[in-house]
RNA sequence: UCCUCCUUAGCUCAGUUGGUUAGAGCAUCUGACUGUUAAUCAGAGGGUCGUAGGUUCAAGUCCUACAGGGGGAGCCA
């Protein structure tokens, strides 16, 4: 009878003592051969299991390690010691699973995040993972929690796909053939006709053309899914295979969707802050731990938590391409030459130059609106100078680009003839034309990352330590 | 892929201008103590100094290559 236990976290809310309960979980840490500080995963906060001398065998002693699973049954009880309200008794301790001490890796003890994403498969059971995955979950749910609260549909669009036309960056080849000996066309290049599909398969880098379909019919749909890149980045903020959001709005302008994505991250970061405070409060002190081991001018100004609140209590700051690039030209910066890029119109923003804008300019998040269509893609709206697009990024501090996004361009001849002037194959992309052949309408969407996004909330520098079990280049442990 | 830094005990790190037998804290083991909070105290064990070459009378220390890792850049979410 597994189910007969309680909950850590239910317990130790607790202020009613006098109850036998049953407990069940891992040991942190076994000290004075009395007191066992026991997690179970469902929050950070350790139940402290007493156990009185002379209770248990030298023997059970013995195997209550750090790592080891134990059931324990007890009364409930007001803390004698400081530190917790509660703590258990123990009448009974039944060791479920042994840890041998010489050889378990993680220590009573400060690691390092390197030293955990080489044991990432135990890593759950530290605070700091436990924290941030629990935040994680929190996030996802808030996302289905805040499109279906506003009648989102929520779409699941392919993993494997044969459209290369979104440009998003390089693709991972889905394939039956060997690779040894693959069929050949008569002309030597390799005959896809024979491959599990028919022909080139990848696995998708978006599911926004998709998203655009179901959007011109159920109006509103999101998109949560994974998504892969195999591009050879090796930063703190790419993986190789990552989560993505992607609402798609019919009837809905840049404006509308500026609007949307603003209220999406403010509502997730709300939700977080006020469903699980526990976490975000650990957190916050580790942020300012691993603050204090920096220099003093390398150092943030905000804290982990006032940062939060100062993300939902402001307006992220809204401004055109033309005009960061005015900032920029007549940034300090730019005229003592601090920049390594060089800035004039037409550019793509560098992260030195969001960084500037984001963190020493505005010192908020940043919405930027009306690029130069030579660096968007080829489904962005095409504003009435010809120059622009109605394409949208949110920059956010310490991170650079969380969300991009777009208005669509929903003329016909206007998409097509871009997509000639992009090289793109138009026959091939039929079906997603036919969006704008048939009653096409108005629509808008945009793209958020979601390990950026746990990065953003939780405070974690690297976007490895976010994911459970991280894919990037050269490594694909686990 | 480029730039840069790093790799010494299970973990985190020290190791001087190249010079005897490579150190500390924590962890582990043994013992003590028993209301602890990364418990404390005493003792013990634990090292092919990332790998392969090279320079030198002598290399953890200098040089080269390779591997792994961190940070930054590009690409992007």
């Amino acid at each position: 009878m597994f189910n007969k236990r309680i909950k850590i976290k239910q317990l130790v809310a607790t202020e009613q003592t006098g109850d036998e309960v049953t407990v069940m979980g891992w040991v942190r840490t076994f000290r004075n051969n009395q007191f066992i500080a026991l997690n179970d995963g469902s929050t950070n906060n350790n139940l402290q299991v007493v156990v009185e001398l002379g209770l248990l065998d030298e023997a059970i002693l013995k195997r209550i390690t750090t790592g080891a699973s134990l059931k324990v049954t007890g009364e409930v009880v007001p803390s004698l010691g400081k530190g917790q309200k509660i703590e258990l008794k123990a009448k009974n301790v039944e060791i479920l699973g042994d840890s041998d001490a010489d050889k378990y890796p993680l220590q009573p003890k400060k690691h390092s995040l390197e030293f955990l994403r080489e044991k990432a498969h135990l890593r759950f059971r530290t605070n700091t993972f436990g924290s941030v995955f629990r935040v994680r979950h929190l996030l996802a749910f808030a996302i289905h929690k805040f499109f279906n609260d506003r009648g989102f549909i929520y779409l699941h669009t392919p993993i494997i796909t044969a459209s290369d036309a979104e440009g998003a960056g390089e693709m991972f080849r889905v394939t039956t053939l060997p690779f040894d000996n693959p069929p050949r066309s008569q002309d030597g290049s390799i005959d896809f006709k024979e491959d599990f599909f028919g022909k080139s398969t990848n696995l998708t880098v978006s599911g926004q053309l998709e998203g655009e379909l179901g959007a011109m019919a159920f109006s509103e749909v999101y998109t949560f899914g994974p998504t892969f890149r195999a591009e050879n980045s090796n930063t703190t903020r790419h993986l190789a295979e990552f989560w993505m959001i992607e609402p798609e709005m019919a009837f809905c302008d840049i404006e509308d969707n500026m609007n949307l994505a603003e209220e999406f991250m403010k509502y997730l970061i709300q939700y977080v802050m006020d469903n699980n405070r526990d976490d975000i409060e650990f957190l916050d002190q580790r942020l300012a731990e691993e603050e204090k081991q920096k220099p003093a001018n390398e150092r943030s100004e905000f804290g982990l938590i006032e940062k939060l609140q100062f993300v939902i209590n402001n307006n992220f700051e809204r401004i055109t391409y033309t005009d960061a690039i005015t900032i920029l030209l007549e940034s300090p910066a730019y005229k003592k030459k601090k920049f390594k890029y060089d800035v004039n119109w037409g550019i793509d923003l560098q992260s030195e130059h969001e960084r500037y804008l984001v963190e020493k300019h505005f010192k908020k998040p940043v919405i930027v609106t009306g690029y130069p269509k030579e660096i968007k893609a080829f489904y962005m709206k095409q504003n009435e100078d010809g120059k622009t697009v109605a394409a949208m990024d949110i920059l956010a501090p310490g991170i650079g680009e969380i969300v991009g996004g777009s208005q669509r361009e929903e003329n016909l001849e206007k998409l097509e003839q871009r997509m000639r002037e992009m090289h793109l194959p138009v026959e091939e992309m039929s079906w997603y034309l036919d969006t704008r052949r048939f009653g096409t309408v108005p629509h808008a969407g945009f793209g958020l990352g979601f390990e950026r996004m746990v990065q953003f909330v939780t405070g974690m520098t690297n976007i490895r330590d976010v994911i459970a079990f991280a894919r990037t280049p050269k490594n694909c442990e686990f």
